[in-house]
RNA sequence: GCGCCCGUAGCUCAGCUGGAUAGAGCAUCCGCCUUCUAAGCGGAUGGUCGCAGGUUCGAGUCCUGCCGGGCGUGCCA
């Protein structure tokens, strides 16, 4: 259900049949300020320019073609054409019942779902996961979950650095490492391994041609030089899959997709673009130029596929990855989770692989991009002494911090409750403070504002989801046991109930637009508006009457689901107390 | 040089297709626990929205120019 759907056809409609053009929107949005509604129409005012009108009088015109339904209680002109909107009582309490009855909480699936293939996380297999590759996770994984949860067909697409001139080098250390042990144990620590591989890369005598020999081996299909290669990936992805189990993220060992499955399809792609004109040779290489991207002067902008000495690069892979997702995987859409640095090589990509028409046109490339994680000093971030922070370490520093404020909080919890509530709230945490700042923008990474608790933060909806689950304890109530009519009766009710309402439309907006941060927004106003609620509405309290516990019950619980829902899409879970 | 992004309260951030008096949290100050978890709630203080023009009934939002910061820019990814 969306709210601002139905209002925007409405008044639409409403426009239309006063004779205002089509292309004049009603421009719904939720209203402002208190005491302008729930909803406000601001077409009239645009429209009437266009028209040459009175705004007032055009917005009383559009009001006499008005349908209210059921749903708008009365609509108010203000200032100088405003529509101001009141939503029928009766007609949210309908809604919050057809929510509560629903397990889908109201919200429809998409009635017209699409293949949607999310490239994302994309680590590199020759070092551990750092915080390089967090964003693209939590917001990759956040995206994956809310468009699954819409109806969409997701294909997770996991695009590991699994192929490149480094693999020389670290085949060729690896190899001599099996003398003395398994690959499972020459492996364990991988950033001492690529350490190591990289001094004798460097310094050792006779070890650089080596590893030249492994790389063309390797392109070459050497069976001894795959199977080593093979183990180096099977372990790298191990490690991978326990970050991923760590931070509740859904990618598996099936959605990892990694370069290295383009290589066959690299020599026919520069083929077919050579020999279609697209690309040429220039300087010794071979190059796409692209006129749509060129510079004043009328410059082209060239993106290279394929270098002097004959290797590819990455652009010739995301080309060919584009036109697998397309026809392969027969996407709809396809996003593109990658950091807001690579902009102009995914601009390149997107824009060749129109030129060459690898994909039909309505198909949809989008490049979700986002900013660099920042330390307290505003610098990208990094450990102490200057090092890459990883993944694994940052993760568990998370969970002992919150483990200590868990403990200082409600020091009676038995340890097992303790430590998973450490977790939840931990990795919590760290996601949300990524997932709730727009993400194209930098965002400054900080133990202190994540874990306050305070203010717009992870712990701070698992806390409202908790003072629910305690009523219900408390109440010794099951909510399939509720029953009785909704009652809206307060002004805290009445604002919650909105804000249950609107969760649809939140949610078509994130899928539509694919800000994370959006989501976390609507999160935190409805959480605060059941703390505002909890306050000034008892529910097992003396002298609260049995229908009122009963309908205050269901505003609780509708509450309880609809955070456990949005923080499940986000990634992050809840917990019972806390 | 050219291109992209950013500049909103002391700090961290919202502000959706241009709309009514620019909003939160943190910090600071003042209140609220014998009753549903105070990881909470209510209130106060705090902003020439980088600067200057322009577009119009109306600009934080759109356009132009400048200032400041970041990133990218032909053979890494």
């Amino acid at each position: 259900m969306n709210i601002r759907q139905l209002l925007s056809d409405k008044f639409q409609a409403a426009m239309i049949s006063a004779g205002i053009p089509e292309d004049c929107g009603p421009v719904v949005a939720p209203a402002k300020k208190a005491g302008f509604g729930d909803y406000q129409a601001n077409g009239a005012m645009a429209a009437a320019k266009r028209m040459g009108t009175n705004p007032r009088e055009l917005a009383g015109k559009i009001l006499e073609h008005l349908d209210k339904g059921e749903m708008i209680e009365k609509v108010e002109i203000a200032g100088p054409g405003f529509l101001n909107i009141h939503l029928s009582q009766a007609w949210l309490a309908e809604q919050l019942a057809a929510a509560e009855k629903d397990p889908r909480l109201n919200i429809a699936p998409a009635a017209e779902p699409q293949t949607v293939v999310i490239d994302y996380s994309h680590p590199n297999l020759a070092k551990e996961m750092h915080v390089g590759h967090l964003r693209s996770t939590i917001i990759g994984d956040a995206l994956a979950r809310l468009l699954e949860f819409q109806g969409h067909k997701v294909i997770r697409q996991n695009h590991m650095g699994d192929w490149g001139t480094q693999f020389g080098m670290l085949l060729a250390h690896l190899s001599d490492k099996l003398e003395n042990s398994d690959a499972e144990v020459a492996l364990a620590d991988l950033e001492a391994f690529y350490r190591e591989a990289k001094v004798r890369f460097d310094d050792e005598e006779g070890f650089a041609d080596r590893a030249r020999e492994y790389v063309v081996k390797l392109q070459g299909g050497d069976p001894e030089c795959l199977k080593l290669w093979q183990q180096f990936i099977d372990i790298s992805i191990s490690h991978s899959e326990e970050i991923y189990e760590k931070l509740n993220v859904t990618l598996k060992r099936s959605d990892v997709y990694g370069e290295s499955q383009y290589n066959d399809d690299l020599p026919v792609l520069v083929k077919e673009l050579l020999d279609r004109g697209i690309a040429v040779e220039d300087q010794g290489a071979i190059v796409v130029f692209l006129e749509e991207m060129a510079d004043k002067e009328g410059n082209p902008s060239p993106m290279i596929i394929q270098k002097k000495g004959g290797g590819y690069l990455y652009a010739t892979t995301d080309l060919a990855a584009i036109r697998y997702r397309a026809n392969k995987l027969q996407a709809d859409r396809i996003l593109y989770v990658v950091d807001a640095r690579q902009s102009l090589h995914l601009q390149q990509a997107f824009t060749a692989s129109r030129k060459a028409a690898f994909l039909p046109e309505n198909v949809t490339l989008e490049h979700c991009a986002f900013g660099t994680m920042m330390g307290d000093d505003g610098k990208p971030f990094k450990t102490r002494t200057g090092g890459t922070v990883k993944l694994a370490a940052l993760l568990d520093e998370a969970v002992e911090r919150a483990s200590n404020l868990v403990a200082e909080k409600n020091p009676d919890l038995d340890p097992a409750t303790r430590a998973e509530i450490a977790r939840k709230v931990g990795i919590g945490a760290v996601k949300y403070a990524d997932l709730s700042k727009t993400r194209t923008n930098d965002y400054v990474f900080s133990w202190e504002a994540m874990l306050s608790f305070e203010g717009n933060t992870a712990p701070y909806l698992q806390y409202a989801y908790t003072r629910v689950r305690s009523i219900f304890r408390r109440a010794g109530v099951e909510p399939s046991e509720l029953k009785g009519e909704i009652h809206l009766e307060t002004a805290e009710e009445r604002t919650l109930a909105i804000k249950l309402c609107q969760f649809g439309e939140v949610l078509d907006q994130v899928a539509k637009d694919t800000f994370p941060h959006v989501l976390c927004t609507y999160l935190y106003d409805l959480a605060s508006a059941y703390m505002a609620f909890y306050e000034a509405c008892p529910v097992l309290k003396e002298g609260v009457s049995e229908a009122q516990k009963q309908s205050r019950l269901q505003l609780c619980n509708l509450v309880a689901r609809t955070i456990a829902t949005g923080l499940d899409l986000l990634g992050i879970e809840v917990m019972e107390q806390m």
